[in-house]
RNA sequence: GCCCCGGUAGUUCAAUUGGAAGAACGUGUGGCUUCGGACCACAAGGUUGGGGGUUCGACUCCCUCCCGGGGCACCA
């Protein structure tokens, strides 16, 4: 709809400039347009005379879905029909998988890369935003239409693997290097003990051992986390399977671009320099990440590629777009949510993750303690480029305070409705009926045109990965819904006329359930 | 020192990328013989960190200064 009315615009007021659509609910109207301001400006006339001239042609042009279009402040306002809202009645009830759905994708090839924690220890907190940000963000892709693939990429070679052995072998009193450096903590220990044979057996070979170790930190450790929190990669990417033959094809193929100091190689890059393979002849993750793009991007021709990293990537993944133009592997194609870090607050105290100083928090107790939802919320919550604040406390409590609880709040007092009133069976739905009952409601009438417009939030999110937006209008939408839920009462003493108005329940409990599968949070019946 | 992110209502944060400053919480007032009141309505609350510039229009872009956080490895 935002599209396509932007497009008639441009053509309707013949400008040069692309007007923008907005989506705007509010005392003005459900849509506005700024076409006359940029009209104006490109003729050099005032927007109310440019409104005069085209007032007649545009409201017949655009008759067919707006009741309204008003100039107000050269603005242009658009208020909707009302027959478009019945549709997205009809469909709420019957059909609700369709309120998300848009073919804005194309069904295009997007590699969404996320997660990719090291494979050296459990999940943090700091790794929960990834996560999150990276399905919801996968989500959204699959429902506008695209072609999704979730991938995590196992970082299983390279100097933390190592580390990771060498910490195994520390734990058996063997021989070591690297004293101060080694990772410690009960998960170890008890993966150590676990793997005793294994240990021995490979003592020699720390870097193989350690990433024999992290298959297990993986299987045991990430996976189940991940599990309970709802996420399902499609593929586990092993960096180790970079370097059969791929590594020599892109070395070759940047060749003109490297040079040697101090025995190793670098890379000639505008920003800085990076080096390839380091003196000892091993890999750096530098190299490894152009392959794996190039792998993602020549071999298996992703259409985009979306990564989401911490801060402290931001200049690696800067500079990995600079190597992957060497490679002919344009830029718009690889986009990067950038996420700050995370810290805690546990009643009125702060807690800063900090490895070094050991105050690492597990995901894993973090879920323990308040479960994966509210964790998942919060995270989507707030911009990922803000330092969050995940309160702890407040993500237990049961109060409207926790805007998590209100809005799994709101769609449990809707269930109650329909479990209070027992079976319906769906064939004597009667749609029409209802919207006779309700068209005329305010609330009601304001709640279809979220639902009506909830598709293109999705596609605004598409755009622009700015995956807030979601939560807020849902937090938005379940304040209108208990608005509605306030001033009209459903269960009457006549049963036949407590039926006539259920599919406007069966309406809104539909689009909550849609909503909240786009967040991968769970819809409670109870809460 | 260089680079990045943030500074908006008492608090936590939005503002769809240059378009009408908005939510939620908290506060104040009003509403319960309750389909779940664990709720709802209304109201007050703003010089968008300071200053300058570009623009019909700036929280948004440019310059400069201040405050907070993060990053600057032959680590990943």
């Amino acid at each position: 709809m935002k599209n396509e009315l932007e497009l008639k615009l441009k053509k309707l007021f013949k400008t040069k400039e692309r007007p923008q659509v907005r989506v705007i609910l509010n005392e003005y109207g459900d849509l506005a347009s700024n076409v006359l301001f940029i009209a104006a400006k490109e003729n050099k006339k005032e927007p109310k005379k440019i409104w005069d001239e085209f007032k007649d042609e545009v409201e017949k042009r655009l008759a067919k879905n707006f009741e309204k279009i008003e100039f107000v402040n050269g603005y242009l306002n658009f208020h909707l029909k009302k027959d478009l809202l019945f549709k997205t009645f009809k469909i709420a009830v019957k059909k609700p998988k369709q309120i998300s759905l848009s073919n804005f994708g194309h069904k295009q090839k997007v590699i969404v890369e996320f997660l990719s924690a090291n494979p050296t220890g459990p999940l943090h907190l700091g790794n929960g935003r990834n996560a999150v940000l990276g399905e919801v963000i996968s989500r959204v892709l699959k429902k506008t239409g695209f072609s999704v693939f979730k991938e995590y990429y196992n970082n299983n070679r390279g100097r933390q693997i190592k580390i990771l052995g060498l910490s195994a072998l520390s734990f058996l009193k063997l021989p070591t290097e690297n004293e101060n450096e080694l990772y410690k903590g009960k998960y170890l220990e008890e993966l150590v003990n676990k793997n005793k044979g294994l240990c021995f057996k490979f003592k020699d070979q720390p870097e193989y051992l350690g990433y024999l170790l992290s298959k297990k930190i993986l299987e045991f450790y990430i996976k189940p986390t991940l599990k309970s929190l709802g996420i399902k990669f499609d593929n586990f990417f092993s960096e180790r399977s970079l370097y059969s033959s791929l590594d020599k094809e892109v070395l070759q193929k940047i060749k003109r671009h490297t040079y040697k100091k101090d025995g190793a190689l670098w890379l000639k890059l505008e920003t800085k320099d990076e080096v390839l393979i380091k003196s000892d002849g091993e890999p750096t993750y530098f190299l490894s990440d152009i392959i794996y793009h190039y792998h993602k991007f020549v071999k298996r021709n992703f259409k985009y590629g979306i990564n989401i990293l911490g801060a402290d990537h931001l200049d690696h993944g800067r500079r990995l777009k600079e190597a992957l133009k060497i490679l002919g592997i344009k830029e718009n194609k690889l986009k990067f949510i950038i996420y700050q870090l995370v810290y805690v607050k546990k009643f009125e105290k702060i807690l800063k993750m900090s490895k070094r100083k050991g105050d690492i928090i597990f995901l894993d107790d973090l879920i323990k303690e308040v479960g994966p939802d509210p964790i998942k919320f919060y995270f989507v919550f707030h911009p990922p480029e803000t330092h969050l604040t995940f309160d702890l406390e407040l993500a237990k409590k049961k109060t409207e305070e926790n805007l998590y609880w209100y809005v799994v709040y709101t769609g449990a007092r809707l269930e109650s409705i329909l479990k209070k009133f027992g079976k319906i069976s769906k064939k004597e739905i009667d749609v029409k009926k209802c919207w006779e009952i309700f068209k005329d409601n305010k609330q009601f009438i304001e709640i279809l045109k979220r639902i009506y417009f909830w598709k293109e939030i999705l596609i605004e999110v598409a755009k622009s990965l700015q995956v807030q937006i979601l939560p807020q209008y849902i937090v938005e939408t379940c304040k209108k819904i208990n608005n509605f839920y306030e001033s009209e009462k459903i269960i009457e003493k006549d049963r036949s006329k407590t039926y006539q108005k259920l599919p406007a329940i069966i309406a809104l409990v539909n689009f909550l359930k849609e909503a909240f599968d786009t967040l991968n949070i769970e819809f409670k019946e109870k809460v």
